[in-house]
DNA sequence: CCACTATGAT
């Protein structure tokens, strides 16, 4: 793979041009990309002025030949045979109109007594098929030159692999350059072999390619710029992005780059996705005032386009602009579908003026473009009017419905109903605006996609009534609806739990000939799940393995973890038992839902059992997995078992995740094993597993817990220094963590900082914080903590088990000297009830 | 149409 660009390293770093190769070179930038008309010109033609008696000859000839139907025994022919030579016969195929006249000519003068085909008719012969890509004959012409025995010179004879190389005879041009050079016909030179090259880039043979490069090298020829291009090319063309990067190093290096490799590289950029890349070569270009060819600009516009980038493209197709370049039609599609796509509406109408401006004729692509991501209904009025009034109704339906795809996108639906209404018969014209828009036009019966655009606009705006109503409509008018249209209506009709309706649209459905797909039986799977049917959900199950349908593994999964929810996991383990003897393997992830609501009912055994079932199956238990059933022995402070679990996750080749490390630190923290856990937490900094809010948050309720607020607050800090913001629930922890530890100094300093960001406590941390000062006997700030309670409305009712601490505190406040009067103007204020 | 797992308090 590597041995291309090295060799051409290799060779680029050698010394080059003797002063012969340079004069070769010239002469090959001035025919390489030149056609391979004007190439004829410059190393095919024998001798430049014919006398004025070849002339003569010559036009005859053309006339003989031209003449339809061609007769042999002409006898104008009889004289003109002895006066032809190789450059009369050159003119003459050079002048008949077609391939067929040409090769009638050529074998007629390949018979004439004294006359030889030489490398000069014969490369006109073969420009002529390949020019017509006469491939077949061709074929027969380059038997005909190996057993002529004519001699090539070497750039005559890459002119010759050129034509091969123009119709993709690549095998061919391979086996006639060995073989030319074997019988001797041919010596051929570095332009043959960039001929050569440049044939076989077409076929992207990159093995052929190599086997040449090193043919070329061991021959000592010496590379150039034409020898690179081809091999670029070919790299660019087979996505080999090192290696044509290579090629493209060495040939900047030695000077040799030019326009064509730079659009060469751009077009690719742009192919393998790097449009930033593409668009700085672009500007370098321009910098280096290297014009790029419209060909090259449009490749690279509908690049970037394709790419998304809009913008890019925009900027592009401006910068060319200023340079002269004028679009066509498809440039204009092109950008404004773009620019429709990324809604920039206003850009794209200012593209269509322009285009408009410059006389380049909107087609129907474009007006519907426009039409669908437009909802204003004056310049869709407009729109329409560019519409020919010949244009066949089929055409101008779809205009009808780009307009109705440009209401619903912009949930205009009034508008595209009443547009609908309109096509329908339905409703008689009014003065608005769309009948005015539409009045000029011929009235045309509504399709299945009118229908299924604004149905589907009806749905996204929750109308799913008008939806229905519209359905039957266009059944009505004899429109029939296709799946999609079930589908969607089947799938808001189970959202809304309308479950009757669905069913009864899914046997309308079946009997109108549309099996429903996965989606529609998911729809219906999904809202029986959401219901918590399990029978229900069991029952559709059947049906969809009847017809090779799957269940969404979401709502399986959403079953169970509704069952859960409310306690019911035993149900939901029977349900998932269901599933396997209808056919289908519930996905781990449905199972964890399960282990999880089991162990929340403190069903730990029957969790793990079912785990070590399920693992023995061979099923396959992922992180989540193990994470849960982790959790569930931390829980049960059973965490002699959990180091089993770990050994397993390593068995398996997993490694625990950040919430693995959590919950055992949780574990340890509630067990007491508060040591144990700060271990853990240099563990995972030795591990690399960045610890979160919620491993810092779990450490310091800990902490608080065994009575070491200090070392809480020393958590607290480590985490701010590591980047680490706190949540409210890390600040809620702290603040209480601290009045437990009798704190509430400090505590409160939390609970102002938490204010100051915005963050909004829960009554009970105004709860605690309340008694921890009363217990600290800091009245002052007790009562500013039990104003702020009344003022978030935080004041617990008589049945509230809070209600007998903020009872006590106000007993007490009101004893005291300092807050006495306050607590007075409160209960004046009605805010504090009299006790 | 790839979902399941971890923090405070109640």
């Amino acid at each position: 793979m590597e041995l291309l660009p090295s060799l051409i390293r290799m060779q680029a770093s050698c010394k080059l041009f003797k002063p012969c190769a340079l004069r070769s070179l010239v002469s090959f930038k001035i025919v390489y990309y030149s056609t391979i008309d004007t190439h004829s010109q410059t190393l095919g033609s024998s001798s430049s002025f014919p006398s004025n008696d070849d002339k003569f000859v010559v036009d005859s000839l053309i006339s003989i030949f031209t003449k339809q139907p061609f007769t042999p025994n002409n006898p104008e022919l009889n004289q003109l045979s002895p006066k032809i030579t190789s450059q009369v016969v050159e003119s003459v195929l050079k002048g008949l109109n077609s391939w067929k006249n040409a090769q009638i000519f050529f074998k007629w003068a390949l018979n004439q007594p004294g006359f030889k085909h030489n490398s000069y008719t014969y490369n006109a012969m073969a420009s002529i098929y390949s020019r017509t890509q006469q491939s077949v004959p061709l074929r027969v012409l380059i038997k005909d030159i190996l057993n002529s025995c004519c001699t090539f010179a070497p750039g005559a004879f890459g002119f010759l692999i050129r034509c091969l190389g123009n119709v993709g005879l690549i095998q061919e041009a391979n086996e006639l350059f060995d073989k030319m050079r074997l019988i001797g016909l041919c010596v051929p030179n570095i332009y043959s072999y960039n001929c050569l090259l440049e044939a076989i880039s077409k076929s992207g043979s990159i093995d052929l390619m190599e086997t040449r490069l090193k043919e070329i090298h061991s021959l000592g020829l010496q590379f150039d710029k034409y020898t690179l291009t081809p091999i670029m090319q070919a790299y660019c063309n087979s996505g080999k992005f090192e290696e044509a990067l290579s090629v493209y190093n060495t040939m900047h290096k030695r000077g040799w780059l030019d326009a064509h490799i730079y659009s060469m590289l751009a077009v690719s950029y742009c192919k393998w996705g790097k449009v930033d890349k593409a668009f700085e070569l672009v500007e370098r270009m321009d910098n280096l005032d290297i014009k790029l060819n419209e060909k090259t600009v449009c490749v690279l516009i509908h690049g970037f386009l394709k790419q998304s980038h809009v913008a890019k493209a925009v900027q592009l197709f401006a910068k060319l602009q200023k340079a002269g370049f004028t679009g066509d039609v498809s440039v204009y599609d092109a950008l404004i579908g773009g620019l429709c796509r990324n809604k920039e509406i206003d850009k794209a109408f200012c593209l269509y003026s322009e285009m408009k401006e410059l006389g380049i004729q909107p087609d129907v692509g474009i007006l519907t473009k426009l039409l669908s991501s437009c909802s204003d209904t004056s310049i869709i009025a407009k729109l329409l009017e560019e519409i020919p009034e010949h244009e066949d109704d089929e055409t101008v339906l779809r205009l009808y419905n780009a307009v109705l795809k440009g209401y619903s996108n912009d949930g205009l639906m009034d508008e595209a109903c009443h547009l609908l209404q309109k096509l329908m018969g339905t409703k008689s014209s009014t003065d608005s605006l769309i009948d005015t828009a539409f009045k000029v036009k011929r009235m045309i019966l509504p399709n299945t996609a009118s229908f299924s655009i604004v149905i589907d606009g009806l749905l996204k705006k929750g109308m799913l009534d008008l939806a229905l109503s519209l359905f039957i409509d266009m059944q009505i008018i004899a429109c029939k609806p296709n799946i999609l249209i079930y589908n969607n209506l089947i799938d808001e009709l189970c959202k809304s739990n309308r479950l009757e309706e669905t069913f009864k649209l899914m046997r309308e459905m079946k009997e109108s000939g549309l099996e429903p797909t996965h989606f529609t039986y998911n729809s219906i799977y999904g809202c029986l799940c959401r219901r918590k049917d399990v029978a229900g959900a069991i029952a559709i199950l059947k049906e969809m393995h009847s017809c090779g349908h799957h269940p969404w593994i979401k709502y399986s999964t959403l079953l169970v973890k509704e069952l859960c929810a409310q306690g019911r996991a035993l149900e939901a383990c029977h349900f998932l038992s269901n599933m396997v003897q209808e056919g289908f393997l519930p996905d781990i992830v449905s199972y964890s839902a399960a282990f999880s609501g089991l162990i929340n009912i403190h069903e730990v055994d029957k969790a793990l059992h079912l785990f070590k079932d399920l693992c023995s199956h061979g099923h396959c238990p992922d992180l989540a997995a193990f994470n849960i059933m982790i959790n569930g022995l931390c829980k049960a402070n059973r965490l002699t078992e959990v180091d089993n679990l770990l050994n397993e996750i390593a068995t398996r080749g997993l490694f625990p995740s950040v919430v693995t490390y959590n919950l055992i630190i949780d574990g340890l923290c509630k067990n007491g094993s508060i040591d144990k856990a700060m271990l853990l937490l240099s563990k995972m900094l030795e591990e690399n597993r960045e610890p979160n809010v919620i491993t810092y948050t779990t450490l310091m309720d800990g902490l608080c817990r065994a009575g070491r607020p200090d070392d809480a607050l020393l958590i607290w800090n480590e985490m701010q220094r590591k980047g680490c913001t706190p949540n409210r629930i890390a600040f809620m922890a702290l603040i209480h963590g601290l009045c437990k530890c009798c704190k509430p100094t400090a505590a409160l300093q939390y609970l102002r900082e938490m204010e100051r960001k915005k963050m909004e406590a829960d009554q009970y941390i105004y709860v605690a914080l309340l008694s921890a000062l009363l217990c600290d006997l800091n009245f002052p700030s007790a009562f500013e903590i039990l104003r702020e309670i009344v003022d978030r409305g935080f004041l617990p009712g008589s049945h509230d088990k809070n209600y007998m601490i903020v009872r006590d505190a106000v007993l007490k406040l009101s004893k005291d000297d300092r807050t006495s009067s306050g607590i007075q103007v409160l209960i004046e204020e009605g805010k504090l009830p009299t006790c």
